[in-house]
DNA sequence: CGGCTGATTGATTGTGCTCAATCAGTGTGG
DNA sequence: CCACACTGATTGAGCACAATCAATCAGCCG
């Protein structure tokens, strides 16, 4: 089940694990590494209160992380593409607060947190690394927290999709069409709107000639509008 | 003006670094930290776009964190009081992407990263410790975006109420009775309102005696009440 | 087919924002 | 010393954006 391939024939390799390490050190970070598991959509990674034993790479598919409160409401927290990391909650509990469940056939690179841990006392330049991821994901973090409290639904929408065209294009692939990998409910989630709104913005924009949209394929027509709409410092990239 | 006192005989290690190290790395470990910088209300830890050498405790006071649009409007992205680590966001870009300003009169400890990371790969309780604040971090983030996008004005003054009770008390200080540190228009900001709601929210509920409140002091006078209008889970303690 | 989920569109309502005025507290300068 | 300006907080009135309730439709699978 699990291929044999090193991190090195991974393409993803440069978003994943962008390390200047010695050949020997990669030899070992790429010992600790489970990889391809097979995902199918609905299927869960993990589920919040489950023992945190690893961190995992996507390398393909899409998956989100989401918790649900004792009323039994949920809120989707993020949503991975491959060549993110996935499961870094949870390392402060040894239990992980939330749950991460597949948007779609898709496999993941399990990583062991202890092992990482011990590694990167090793190889400094690891711990950083991982330092580092940490740290971008609470800056995204702060990001939503101004979308959400301070922006329109139209500014949430245009962000998102500004947001997955640019790690699509990270990927070296169309920053102007691609495909959702979430529900139209998902999206209303995480955002904090309802689905009704999320349903009639996607078409306002499109009688705005702004994009595209069948079911989930999305093509961006106008992407001047839309970062327009969007506030410029959600993206990693100017728009 | 940096006192020569050890984290040992500091009364918020506890909270700061609740670390099982020998007595030599501790000592390692209190030689990196620069102690005691004195702050004044308004000065500035360190402001966007400074580069990143260090994180920071809180050891007196109380700092706030934010970030400026492009279009000049705020965001408050975090409140820090005693025995709290703020700064950790930067790591990823060698620069700073919020700012921390003082709230009140403040005195922060100074942790070189590089230090901190280059002893954290001879001392791996720390590098776990640092890990782990992340990690406690980004799950905080989380709730918070559960609270604002989901939660009414009413469940997110409560919740942000019950969070600094809740810190407050595990300082050993009453848990019912605190000022607060900072300004109807950052609580405001911080929880995605306006300041009116805000002011409207206080007086309801000194109305329906949930609270006393003059000016910055609270007393919580229904607990119960005030738990039951926030949700739970944002709450590191049972209500 | 019938039942299901997911998406779209319409009509109505409501929570919280905006605009506006007032007031208290504080510091400033004549 | 007092008038003044300025900031922070409170209260009121009206409005707007997005939620809610409701119906319809498309696609999918048992």
């Amino acid at each position: 089940m699990t291929s044999r391939v090193s991190c090195n024939d991974c393409s993803l390799s440069p978003i994943c694990l962008p390390l200047a390490v010695r050949a020997d050190e990669l030899e070992q970070l790429d010992s600790i590494i489970r990889r391809g598991r097979a995902m199918k959509r609905g299927e869960h990674l993990y589920r919040a209160a489950d023992p945190f034993d690893s961190v995992y790479a996507v390398r393909s598919g899409a998956l989100k992380t989401y918790s649900v409160s004792e009323d039994g409401e949920e809120q989707v927290t993020g949503f991975y593409l491959p060549g993110e990391i996935v499961g870094m909650d949870g390392i402060s509990t040894a239990h992980h607060v939330s749950s991460a469940k597949a948007l779609e056939t898709a496999t993941v690179c399990e990583i062991p947190f202890d092992r990482l841990e011990f590694l990167s006392t090793r190889i400094p330049s690891l711990q950083h690394h991982f330092f580092s991821l940490m740290s971008r994901e609470i800056q995204a973090d702060r990001e939503l927290h101004l979308l959400v409290s301070k922006k329109s639904a139209d500014d949430r929408i245009a962000a998102l999709l500004l947001s997955i065209s640019a790690r699509h294009k990270l990927r070296g692939l169309s920053a102007s069409t691609f495909r959702l990998p979430m529900s139209r409910y998902d999206i209303a989630n995480y955002l904090g709107l309802a689905v009704e709104t999320v349903s009639r913005t996607f078409t306002r924009f499109q009688q705005q000639h702004i994009l595209r949209v069948e079911g989930r394929e999305v093509e961006i027509l106008n992407r001047g509008a839309l970062c327009g709409a969007a506030p410029q410092e959600i993206l990693d990239q100017p728009c």
